[in-house]
RNA sequence: GCCGAAGUGGCGGAAUGGCAGACGCGACGGACUCAAAAUCCGUUGGGGUAACACCCGUGUGGGUUCAAGUCCCACCUUCGGUACCA
């Protein structure tokens, strides 16, 4: 009977837990520090939990157990975030509504996440979906309605550095003479209405975020997507893209991840140029003045990061979609141009990337004027520049730009050398006739002034200007960083150019055509003007709907609900609803205050927890969640209703588990093995590499005692000239190698998986699943077991070994150090090197006649925040009467930490030769009259001559002899 | 292509510039058992030796240092992100 058996331990300590309200957690406490832990919430899918979850999950679990015991006021929430498209296409398929599987998907996973023992709030749960919750989600919209950013507001923040640009109320915002206030606020707003080229995709009907396209694709179901226009709402977020850089620096994340947060944004600097165009071979007069804030009429405007190099553009290339090219186009080309801007417009971004190897345009006939070198230059259409980045518009650069490179070369357009390269670089790159080419550096690079197009590649780094002057101006010699406040300047003073600064960042895409996400709570006029919905009437409701089904047009669902739309004579309601982003921009400020019908969060509660001192999720939040949220968050804080510039202070990222690794042979049709380094991965299978023909090739999967490791990879143990593959896949259902959490806790018990999954590795590493290694720590929480727990006994009663007597010296030195390890790895998150430390203490206990009970008091603490419920039944035992969720964590003697001696390396010249057992305060003298009193030391250094002796106290000593 | 992370036994992994491989899995040997499971004890990087000695070894090639898995340079491979962003 007494053998560790977590199926009763568990339940029992979950139900314990949860009658006492042990993790509640108190709205203020002055008296001690706190700390906020947050987990990402997780979408609760049909599917159940994931083995990925808990392990993010227990991390922060331990960590706030760890720090309860250390005396800290933790809060420890978790929620569902219960909006999503998933729930509606199961609506739509079983026509159940989507508030019944999301209830029924929560429930399990609250189930399965109360298995495992994580010490939550769960007084605090939230759920997206509901109408208490999202009413706040709705006026949180409201306000970011009723804000603009002025990007001049100057202000300072906390750590008192000047900043500009802020968000501010739209009454504060001035007017200008002459113009319609109120559309004059609209189109400041940070929400706002606009038409825009979205990603409609049939199959879901439903408009998609960029960021949910991938490959021209669905992320979500893999549909077909195309292009249209639509009125959308959408989110100035590319106001923020500089304060979203710029406070990447106040938190503490990965470095990984604020580099891709950057890269998201994609800041870059250049100039704004005007070409005018040749209308009737006339170049419009040049206005005088400033250059103007929205181009003159006849004029292209490009953005391009590198103006020193305007002398080199031969060419420039409009958008097929430019409201320009109408105006541009020539009669003898207008039907070529038609043609292509319908095929551009049809495509979709897959055929745009199908495409993208070979460039295509076509000419307008259209000419405009370069304004520095005077010359009348073609103007090209072609789906290579966007309508949505810059000015929609380029001035091309053949020599210097390897998209216009390419382009010039398919259609014929001269390429003019304006930076010259190194001479290193001119001569790699002197081919194709690499041979003939002059090796005298000046007659390279006379010749790549002739004629860059005959160089092996095009130099697009920072260089010297060359070629570059005008009468009036004069570049040459300049290099590139010189070079382009230079010619800026220049342009700046002529009103043909300057300075600009451009995001790569979109404004977001708020609107979605699905009926389960939250209504906007704002009203539409017969004139589509926008007037919000008074506070008062939050939450706006979403009606119940009985056909969920897709309208088959971009006409969202929620327009089934006729007399819901209808709001009164005057007004109908907008029927988008929002993404499924909003409800996770704002949870975590839930949390601190879950229950208040007033307002979203009480301030003081949110100065009192905010920031979040630790978030852990998945890096596939790495942008947009996290983004998004942070945007929202300065929103907020632009507007005074949060007290910290930053939601999130620290962030860890845990690492993906695969599946259990997997050996995989490969076998042709006739039987034969083929070897994995020959076998080509193709989308619908593994052909033989080269192989036209595309014959799917037969793939065995193998036993791990049917292979051998050969050289750099494995073989086939019966047939060792085959490699094959081994390699662990990321769990999916196609594959089969999903692990079920449930099954593992039936197996093995809750401890043993949250044990194992921080046993695996470091947790922000990708790790391979393994079920022995389960096994492992399920055999180390019965050693645990019975080095305390007589287990040749009836009843259960501590083992007669633990007794009260006192450690021995070499005892109450591992105690001491083990408190101190594992102490220092949960604060650092090194959990796997935690359970190390636990094998080693029980190693040695199990061995021991004497287990002081105070020893196994301490191992049973140290144990808790990672197998709670083995940790309060041990505790149990052990005589004590409550849980122990907040005893102290234990206390050491320092002193235990330091050995009186210690064995020490002796190396000569950097080897290993011997070792000698020294005081641990001995000095230099000392250990080297040691080291050389050993005697194999001595004969080893007979006949040599000791150059130098390096003696490091209390770590080595090496002899430098020769 | 660009950005980022990582390459250490058969496997997961450990190692403030100072004894590479802690801990676990697997394997092998032993104890207990009629037997097996469970449990306990021992061995386990490669070569070499009767046993020592000794030699080799942290993706590859260089470098810095008395000393490099760790720092620097170049390259290779794998994984993640991103991609006509002017």
């Amino acid at each position: 009977m007494p053998a560790y058996h977590p199926q009763r331990i568990e339940p029992k300590w979950q139900g314990y837990w949860e009658q006492h309200q042990t993790f509640a957690t108190p709205d203020l406490d002055r008296g001690r520090p706190k700390l906020y832990i947050l987990d990402m919430f997780p979408y609760p899918s049909g599917a159940g939990l994931h083995v990925g979850h808990p392990e993010g999950y227990t991390a922060t679990d331990i960590v706030c157990r760890f720090k309860r015991m250390k005396g800290f006021n933790v809060l420890h929430p978790m929620g569902w975030d219960a909006f999503g498209l998933p729930a509606e296409q199961y609506a739509v398929q079983t026509n159940t509504h989507p508030r019944i599987t999301t209830q029924a998907n929560v429930d399990n996973f609250r189930r399965q996440i109360k298995s495992l023992g994580f010490s939550y709030d769960w007084s605090r749960e939230v759920d997206t979906t509901d109408p208490g919750y999202y009413k706040w989600t709705q006026w949180i919209f409201l306000k970011i309605h009723d804000t603009w950013y002025d990007p001049d507001f100057e202000w300072a923040d906390a750590q008192g550095r000047a900043r500009r640009g802020k968000g501010r109320p739209i009454a504060e915002l001035p007017i200008p003479e002459g113009v319609d206030p109120v559309a004059y606020r609209d189109s400041k707003r940070l929400a706002y209405r606009a038409e825009v080229p979205v990603n409609w995709c049939p199959a879901l009907g439903t408009v998609l975020a960029n960021e949910e396209v991938v490959d021209g694709k669905s992320e979500r179901g893999n549909h077909p997507v195309v292009r249209m226009p639509l009125t959308q709402w959408m989110l100035r977020i590319t106001a923020y893209g500089d304060r979203l850089v710029e406070d990447l620096e106040i938190v503490d994340w990965p470095k990984s991840i604020r580099d891709m947060q950057r890269n998201w944004v994609g800041r870059s600097e250049g100039a704004e140029v005007d070409f005018p165009v040749l209308v009737g071979g006339e170049a419009p007069p040049r206005p005088s003045g400033p250059f103007p804030a929205t181009p003159a009429e006849d004029v292209i405007r490009v953005y391009t990061t590198r103006p020193d190099t305007l002398f080199g553009a031969t060419y420039m290339v409009l958008a097929p979609e430019h409201p320009l090219v109408d105006r541009i186009t020539t009669p003898e080309q207008k039907d070529a141009v038609a043609k292509y801007r319908e095929q551009a417009a049809r495509k979709s971004d897959l055929d745009r990337t199908d495409l993208a190897k070979t460039k295509t345009g076509v000419f307008t006939g259209g000419h405009a004027v370069n304004p520095v070198t005077g010359e009348p230059i073609p103007v090209w259409i072609a789906d290579y520049v966007l309508i949505s980045y810059g000015t929609g518009a380029i001035m091309a650069v053949p020599a210097h730009d390897d998209r216009d490179f390419e382009f010039a070369k398919t259609f014929g357009i001269p390429i003019r050398a304006v930076v010259e390269p190194p001479a290193e670089w001119l001569r790699a790159n002197a081919s194709p006739t690499r041979e003939e080419a002059p090796a005298d550096p000046a007659a390279l690079l006379a010749a790549y002034k002739a004629d860059p197009g005959a160089f092996a590649a095009v130099f697009h780094d920072e260089g010297v200007a060359i070629q570059s002057r005008n009468d009036a101006f004069v570049l040459d010699g300049k290099p590139t960083a010189e070079a382009k406040p230079a010619i800026t300047a220049w342009l700046a003073e002529r009103g043909v150019g300057k300075k600009a600064v451009n995001y790569k960042l979109r404004d977001w895409l708020f609107s979605r055509q699905r009926y389960w996400g939250e209504p906007f709570p704002v009203l539409l006029d017969d004139q589509d003007r926008v007037t919000p919905i008074g506070e008062d009437e939050l939450p706006v409701l979403l009606p119940d709907l009985d056909d969920f089904k897709p309208t088959g047009t971009p006409e969202p669902p929620l327009s089934k609900a006729k007399e819901w739309v209808n709001y009164s004579e005057a007004y109908r309601r907008e029927i988008n609803t929002m993404p499924q982003w909003a409800g996770s921009c704002w949870y975590y400020l839930r949390y601190i205050d879950p229950k208040n019908t007033e307002r979203p969060w009480d301030p003081e509660k949110e100065k009192y927890w905010l920031p979040v001192d630790l978030y852990v999720g998945g890096a596939e939040h790495a942008v947009l969640h996290l983004l998004y949220s942070r945007f929202w968050h300065k929103v907020l804080f632009d507007r005074g209703l949060v007290s910290t510039p930053e939601p999130f202070q620290r962030l860890v990222n845990q690492g993906m588990i695969l599946g259990e690794t997997e050996y995989t042979a490969y076998r042709d049709a006739a039987g034969a093995w083929v070897p994995a380094p020959s076998v080509e991965h193709a989308d619908k299978g593994p052909i033989r590499k080269g192989d036209a023909t595309g014959a799917l090739l037969e793939t065995v999967k193998l036993d791990d005692d049917q292979v051998v490791k050969k050289g750099e990879g494995f073989v086939i143990k019966d047939a060792p000239e085959v490699r094959i593959d081994a390699r662990a896949h990321k769990m999916s259902k196609s594959r089969g190698n999903v692990i079920n959490p449930d099954v593992v806790v039936n197996e093995y018990g809750a401890d043993s998986l949250r044990l194992y999954e921080m046993f695996m590795g470091p947790l922000e590493a990708v790790k391979p699943w393994s079920m022995k290694g389960v096994e492992g720590v399920y055999r180390f929480l019965g050693r645990a077991w019975r080095m305390v727990v007589d287990y040749e006994a009836e009843e259960v009663v501590l083992d007669p070994r633990v007794t009260d007597a006192p450690p021995t010296p070499d005892q109450a030195k591992l105690i001491a150090r083990t408190v101190a390890a594992v102490g220092d790895d949960y604060e650092a998150l090194r959990f796997n090197t935690a359970v190390s430390r636990l094998m080693e203490f029980v190693n040695a206990f199990t061995g021991a006649e004497v287990r002081p009970k105070a020893a196994m008091e301490t191992f049973t603490l140290l144990l808790a925040p990672m197998a709670p419920h083995l940790a309060e039944e041990l505790w149990q035992i052990l005589g004590h009467e409550s849980t122990l969720a907040y005893e102290p964590w234990p206390a050491f003697d320092p002193a235990l930490l330091k050995d009186d001696e210690v064995e020490i390396p002796v190396q000569i010249l950097g080897k290993l030769r011997g070792k000698i057992t020294v005081p641990a305060d001995a000095d230099q003298q000392a250990i080297e009259a040691l080291a050389r009193g050993d005697a194999r030391i001595a004969a080893l250094l007979e006949g040599k001559t000791v150059r130098k002796v390096i003696v490091v106290p209390g770590k080595l000593i090496n002899f430098v002899a020769n």
